[in-house]
DNA sequence: TCTGGGGTCCTAGGACCC
DNA sequence: TCTGGGGTCCTAGGACCC
């Protein structure tokens, strides 16, 4: 059997663990830029918001309903992650982090020793005791029906936190109940098309055979139909190293010229490079692109991107930096306001040095070095306390908006919690 | 006025090879 | 009248996920 344990509304119960007072109040989480709703407790569920509401659109039903508003702080949560995954590990052996707010657990011969979910419920008690975040667990013989199972758990009180499907009677039941959009791999389109084809609960689909869902449709909907019926074959486990790096942010204020596009590129191309050298990996390709504001008709709109590929897989700051100004130099327009822009790393090596006999940079080795350097002095005083010049500073208009944002409580030692007495 | 960010996998089709 | 066969690699775009 395999076991989802997935965080209630992550990023919200995150803010209450800090916020005293907010047990039972609504609770919203916002995007980069305070731009869309990304979280939200049930009871700013119950007010009629949504995930993805933008957040100027339904600032009227948040300040009538009293409702807690946060800038989205994923420092924070990232933190407050590893030690909700911590704890499932002292639990269980062998775990796999599926994203910041759910984990898979291989429960494999724990049901010679333990009741399945009398051990997932003391996890979630130990998890809410040490770090107060409500945790809801579904256990099945595949991933997609352990997904619908602990959908099951959270929705209902009754189940104490654990859901499992462990008979085909309850796993016919639980299939028949489901909404088939909800279905783990199902998106919009392949929901449209089962729809079309007559097909509107998960049971629905995996009671058709098997030679009926390889006529109609290609390998994810197959799996999923085989994961439906009890069959695992969704293995998430080889994702090791990254194979692309983004940083890419959408602006606190619309920008023209050429030097503002540039730092706002150089700074993610640092951040990009940071991320590569903390995974001990370089990156042999390039990319830049910038965009206008697309929900602006009155305004001429424009979409470019723009790729280098390096002679030799880099991880520096400075070399990397300089081939995104180069391309920026390639996709800048005159006259176009542009909302945001992005750096792409791809075709990622393991390894920060890598040597070629031929090379045009000299004493690579010391780059590299320097690079760490920086990295070291970032970790120590702060992210971005050394920078390259050409990124700027830290108040310029493309600068993100966060006007509601939590302190770094877990991670920076400055801005830890004060309890007053 | 204000509308997010970061990923993966699969497939078809083109270019190229012998 | 007749116009090969069997591959690989790369890329763009679609679909999906949190």
């Amino acid at each position: 059997m395999i076991a989802l344990a997935d965080c209630n509304t992550f990023f919200a119960s995150v803010e209450r663990v800090f916020h005293a007072g907010l047990k039972g109040r609504p609770v919203c989480v916002l995007s980069s830029n305070d731009g869309n709703i990304v979280a939200m407790t049930a009871e700013a569920k119950a007010l009629g918001l949504k995930r993805g509401d933008p957040f100027f659109k339904v600032k009227e039903i948040i300040e009538k309903n009293n409702v807690a508003v946060f800038s989205g702080n994923l420092v924070l949560y990232a933190a407050m992650s590893k030690r909700v995954q911590s704890i499932m590990r002292r639990t269980v052996e062998r775990t796999e982090c599926y994203s910041i707010d759910e984990q898979f657990l291989y429960l494999d011969g724990y049901e010679k020793h333990y009741d399945l979910v009398e051990l997932m419920r003391g996890m979630i008690k130990q998890i809410a005791l040490w770090t107060d975040i409500p945790v809801s667990v579904g256990i099945a013989k595949t991933k997609t029906l352990a997904k619908v199972a602990s959908k099951f758990a959270k929705q209902y009180k009754g189940y104490g936190g654990v859901c499992m499907i462990d008979t085909d009677d309850k796993r016919r039941k639980a299939l028949s109940l489901f909404e088939l959009a909800d279905i783990w791999g199902i998106g919009p389109r392949t929901f449209a098309k089962l729809t079309r084809l007559g097909v509107t609960t998960p049971l629905q689909l995996a009671d058709k055979s098997e030679e009926w869902v390889k006529r109609h449709f290609h390998r994810p909907c197959y799996q999923t139909w085989l994961e439906l019926n009890g069959f695992p074959c969704i293995d998430t486990s080889e994702i090791l190293r990254r194979q692309t790096i983004t940083t890419s942010r959408s602006f606190g204020k619309m920008i023209s010229s050429k030097d503002e596009l540039k730092a706002s590129v150089a700074s993610f191309a640092a951040s990009c490079c940071s991320t590569l050298r903390a995974d001990d990996s370089a990156a042999m390709s390039v990319s830049v692109f910038a965009c206008s504001n697309r929900f602006r008709e009155d305004l001429p709109q424009y979409w470019n991107i723009a790729t280098q590929r390096l002679p030799v897989p880099s991880a520096d700051t400075l070399e990397i930096t300089a081939e995104a100004m180069k391309l920026v130099d390639k996709i800048y327009r005159p006259g176009i306001m542009f909302k945001k822009s992005g750096v792409i790393l791809s075709d990622i090596v393991p390894g920060c040095f890598h040597h070629i006999l031929f090379d045009y940079v000299e004493k690579r080795e010391e780059r590299v070095m320097l690079s760490q350097t920086i990295d070291k002095i970032n970790h120590k005083y702060g992210l971005r306390s050394v920078g390259l010049a050409v990124a700027g500073d830290q108040n310029e208009q493309w600068k993100t908006k966060k006007e509601h944002l939590t302190p770094n409580y877990l991670t920076d030692i400055d801005q830890i919690l004060t309890v007053q007495i």
